[in-house]
RNA sequence: GCCGAAGUGGCGGAAUGGUAGACGCGGCAGUCUCAAAAACUGUUGGAGGGCAACCUCCGUGUCGGUUCGAGUCCGACCUUCGGCACCA
């Protein structure tokens, strides 16, 4: 597409109108916006509040087209809100921590700090040419000293308030990143999500928060409308199970303690208990091994420390484990029972104990069979003929080989025997979760640091909050291994105790950027406040988020984590609300070539192609266009051209005065019935986020307009509140081309301050209709009849037909039945 | 293995249980042009029939079911993509 030194084509109907250019206008009104300062925002008690929120992007380096994907249609939703009539916040950011950056230093000598601030830089500029109405005077940079304080001040009022902890435990190293990792963050067979590396244990001392002390109010989403499938993930994620804990005895095995507890969903089995598991890393294993059996102990416990973990955990694989040589008692049957170590029992789950009840659980029946323990059954299956099982049941039945509890219910027996650990002080119903407490510490320069310093004689002291931030040193030496640098960095490291004021170490690991992302959207809403990470004011009137928009990706990452920080400074007393995301919505992904955009595939699509060739308005209405954003949809070179020509034809539309000709009453009625009609469908759709469709209405719209502006067949009038509607409507969708030609059109400046338009119920009625006749299920005749048609009329045009009568011919009618508007069903025999 | 989402023309996709294929891409034909591109107009699910306006049959992953009527609801299965996966 070329600049035309001749900006003017002729019509057919000889009327003269310009050429659509976009490069020029896009430009133009995205500097006027700015200029205006159109979007930006402020709190305004009198208007309902809208915060409409995109998750902010990692400033990789260029804006993709995925980027535009999660942007355009956002922005879309938030302009038509605007101009609904909230008070619409819609701000923009960067996730400015992170690896990448580092790698970059390491590879290219060149600091993380330049590197992302130069990367900001290019891709700011590239979100401008997307013409959305972010207010850049609210932008959030993660990674600036202005930021990270208030990142290390929220660490420091947990860390006050026994939320974030310091512990040994063992956890997921990523030797790629060369750092740990949360659980969140191994995904799939033990990758790291980041990398795909293989992730390895280690035990290491590490920071923490206690995400764990949240899990039942995660699991309440009654406070927010997100979809099923992430409220779904969560739970999973969170895994909670209700069940008992409860003690064996130990009396008589020679060593201090006195019992072990195990935890299970089924304490209603204890009867059918016939061995004990412990974890292979369970701290008594030792203890309670005999001499005889400890080099074969031991072997097992140094093979196991080998397996990988997600190999140890893998279902179908056969069952392996060692018997100690020692016993525990069964307090409910005084029995001795063995005690074996198997792979399958996690240490990090419960107490890392179980109890195997191998007639009633599928692995305890599988362990049983294979070293030939006995199975027991303790719930008689329905109709059971008292032989041995064949394979575990799981079933409900009457308790029975189970002493006094025999003949309860599976619900009976699991109450009556909670009752009996509770009266008999051998243990309670308890609950288990799957969540551990969220890893938050990284061996990395490129974060936000930890605030704390460790003091030969005071311990563990905080930074005191006026001393914040902890800067990064900017003189840092990157090592080629990925080993942080800071550990290296004298001047970071020794620092005076805060406390006593004699020499201390400084914690050389930094935060998660995670904790970063968890209160962003926070800090939007109070820009350069510089008293706190924001204004309590302010925040009060934005938030909760109203609109969350972004990948379902983070569903156990940043979605978890937000949620639980947020009830975590409710708790502490610095906000007053208990979720942050009110309502959420994933989009799917853009692909291209059949495959997800990857660079390392190399088919990442650049949309500053398309901008300067077709234009941003273009680039966006298409990306709508490709399919409902939720499920995402396919790039394609050529689809794009579709909605170049449909905004070339809107172009033709409006941009010429109107000759009204023969005008034609019929013609008339159908546009202003169109117009209110469109309104009705494009209104709905913005709403359930139905953009795809959204675009085809206007189209339709457009189509409809076009032969109507050839001949010239409405009044003037209707014909100019045609326009007005088809730009009103169009001017979320594609900004910068509805400002142009509603200047055009002789309207005062902004189309993007306008009401959004209304519609009239009656008008948008369709007032003729075609009802398909179907004669035994099959369609046989269609009648064109005004919508108000009663059922007697049309039963009597229905049967007046000649197409009708010949299928009927002569056959018993026995049923007519009349969908208003849509069908007649006949029924012959 | 369990849970969830999806499967519709050559392609992306539309369809409150009521005319399957809106809208767009691509194709074909035409207008314009010396020509091409662009633009515009018409046409376009498949098979068959008719000089024709048209007519008939088939068709929404597979097989059943409910219903006057099923892409849509129910049951079983197949495929693809996500999530969880020895969590006691």
């Amino acid at each position: 597409m070329q600049a035309s030194h001749l900006a003017c084509v002729r019509l057919q109907s000889g009327l003269m109108t310009s050429k659509y250019e976009p490069q020029q206008i896009e430009i133009k009104w995205q500097d006027k916006w700015a200029q205006d300062h159109l979007y930006e925002v402020t709190e305004d008690p009198d208007r309902t509040k809208y915060y409409a929120l995109t998750m902010f992007p990692y400033p990789s380096g260029d804006l993709h087209i995925g980027h535009w994907y999660a942007m355009a249609p956002s922005d879309v939703r938030a302009r038509f809100k605007r101009m609904q009539g909230y008070n619409v916040l819609h701000p923009m950011g960067f996730d400015a921590f992170g690896l990448p950056a580092e790698n970059a230093a390491i590879k290219h000598g060149i600091h993380p700090y330049t590197w992302t601030m130069g990367n900001i830089e290019r891709m700011r500029s590239q979100l401008r040419t997307m013409g959305c109405i972010y207010d850049w005077t609210r932008e959030v940079v993660s990674c600036q000293p202005d930021y990270y304080r208030w990142t290390q001040w929220f660490f420091l009022k947990l860390y006050q308030s026994g939320l974030a902890y310091r512990g040994t435990a063992p956890v997921n190293w990523c030797p790629q990143c060369q750092t740990v990792l949360a659980n969140e963050q191994v995904i799939g067979e033990g990758e790291c999500e980041r990398c795909g590396a293989a992730v390895t244990r280690r035990d290491m001392e590490q920071w923490f928060f206690r995400i764990t002390n949240y899990a039942d109010e995660l699991l309440d989403f009654s406070k927010v409308e997100w979809p099923e499938r992430i409220k779904t993930i969560q739970s999973n994620w969170i895994g909670r199970s209700e069940g008992a804990e409860l003690s064996f005895g130990l009396e008589n095995a020679g060593i201090d303690e006195d019992e072990i507890r195990v935890f299970t969903t089924r304490p209603d089995t204890v009867y059918g208990v016939t061995y004990f598991l412990l974890s292979p890393e369970h701290p008594l294993v030792k203890k309670l091994t005999i001499p005889d059996r400890m080099a074969e102990v031991e072997e097992y416990v140094e093979w196991c420390r080998r397996q990988e973990d997600y190999e140890r955990t893998a279902l179908g694989r056969e069952k392996t484990g060692v018997f100690l040589g020692s016993y525990v008692t069964n307090r409910f049957t005084n029995e001795r029972i063995p005690i074996w170590i198997t792979d399958y029992v996690l240490l990090s789950y419960g107490t890392g104990a179980v109890m195997g009840v191998p007639a009633h659980d599928e692995r305890d029946f599988e362990f049983a069979t294979k070293f030939d323990l006995p199975i027991r059954p303790v719930i008689a299956p329905p109709d059971w003929d008292g032989n041995p099982l064949q394979q575990a049941y799981v079933g409900d039945g009457r308790l029975v080989n189970s002493g006094e509890f025999d003949g309860l219910s599976v619900d009976e027996g699991f109450k009556a025997i909670c009752g009996k650990l509770e009266q008999e002080g051998w243990g309670k119903a308890t609950v288990a979760y799957r969540l551990r407490d969220w890893l938050i510490s990284r061996q990395r320069y490129w974060g936000a640091p930890i605030p704390i310093v460790y003091c030969d004689r005071c311990g563990t002291v905080p930074v005191p909050e006026e001393d914040l931030p902890v800067l990064l040193p900017p003189d840092a030496e990157f090592k080629p291994t990925g080993e942080s640098p800071l550990k290296y960095c004298d001047a970071f490291v020794n620092a005076a105790c805060p406390l006593c004021g004699e020499p201390g170490k400084r914690e050389t690991d930094t935060m998660d950027t995670f904790m970063c992302s968890n209160w962003y959207f926070l800090r939007y809403t109070s820009p350069g406040v510089d008293y706190g990470p924001y204004d309590k004011d302010k925040l009060n009137y934005w938030m909760p988020v109203d609109l969350y928009t972004g990948g379902a990706e983070h569903a156990v990452l940043h979605l978890l984590y937000s949620r639980f920080f947020v009830k975590a400074l409710r708790d502490i007393g610095l906000l007053e609300f208990d979720e942050p995301f009110t309502r959420l919505y994933n989009q799917g992904t853009i692909i291209y070539g059949g495959g997800k955009m990857s660079k390392s595939k190399g088919n990442i699509v650049a949309p500053d192609l398309y901008v300067s060739k077709l234009g941003a308005d273009t680039v966006r209405a298409y990306l709508m266009f490709v399919g409902p954003w939720n499920l995402g949809g396919e790039w394609s070179d050529s689809g794009i051209v579709g909605l170049s020509r449909w905004l070339n034809r809107v172009w033709a539309l409006c941009d010429h005065d109107y000759a009204a000709g023969t005008m034609d009453q019929s013609t008339d009625d159908h546009v202003r019935h169109m117009m209110h009609k469109t309104i009705k469908a494009v209104t709905a759709d913005l709403e359930e986020f139905r953009f795809n469709t959204m675009l085809a209405r206007l189209m339709e719209f457009t189509n409809v307009l076009g032969p109507i502006q050839e001949a010239g067949s409405v009044s003037a009038e209707t014909w100019r509140e045609a326009m007005r509607i088809l730009l009103l409507l169009a001017a979320p969708s594609v900004p910068h081309i509805a400002e142009e030609l509603w200047t055009r059109n002789g309207h005062p400046y902004s189309i993007h301050n306008q009401e959004w338009p209304s519609f009239d119920e009656a008008l948008a009625r369709e007032e003729e209709v075609t009802v398909a006749i179907q004669i035994n299920g099959k369609l046989r005749d269609k009648l064109v009849v005004p919508a108000s048609i009663s059922e007697e009329e049309i039963r009597a045009l229905a049967f007046g037909s000649q197409k009708v009568k010949s299928y009927i011919d002569g056959r018993d009618v026995n049923k007519f039945i009349y969908v208003p508007g849509r069908i007649v069903s006949i029924v012959v025999s």
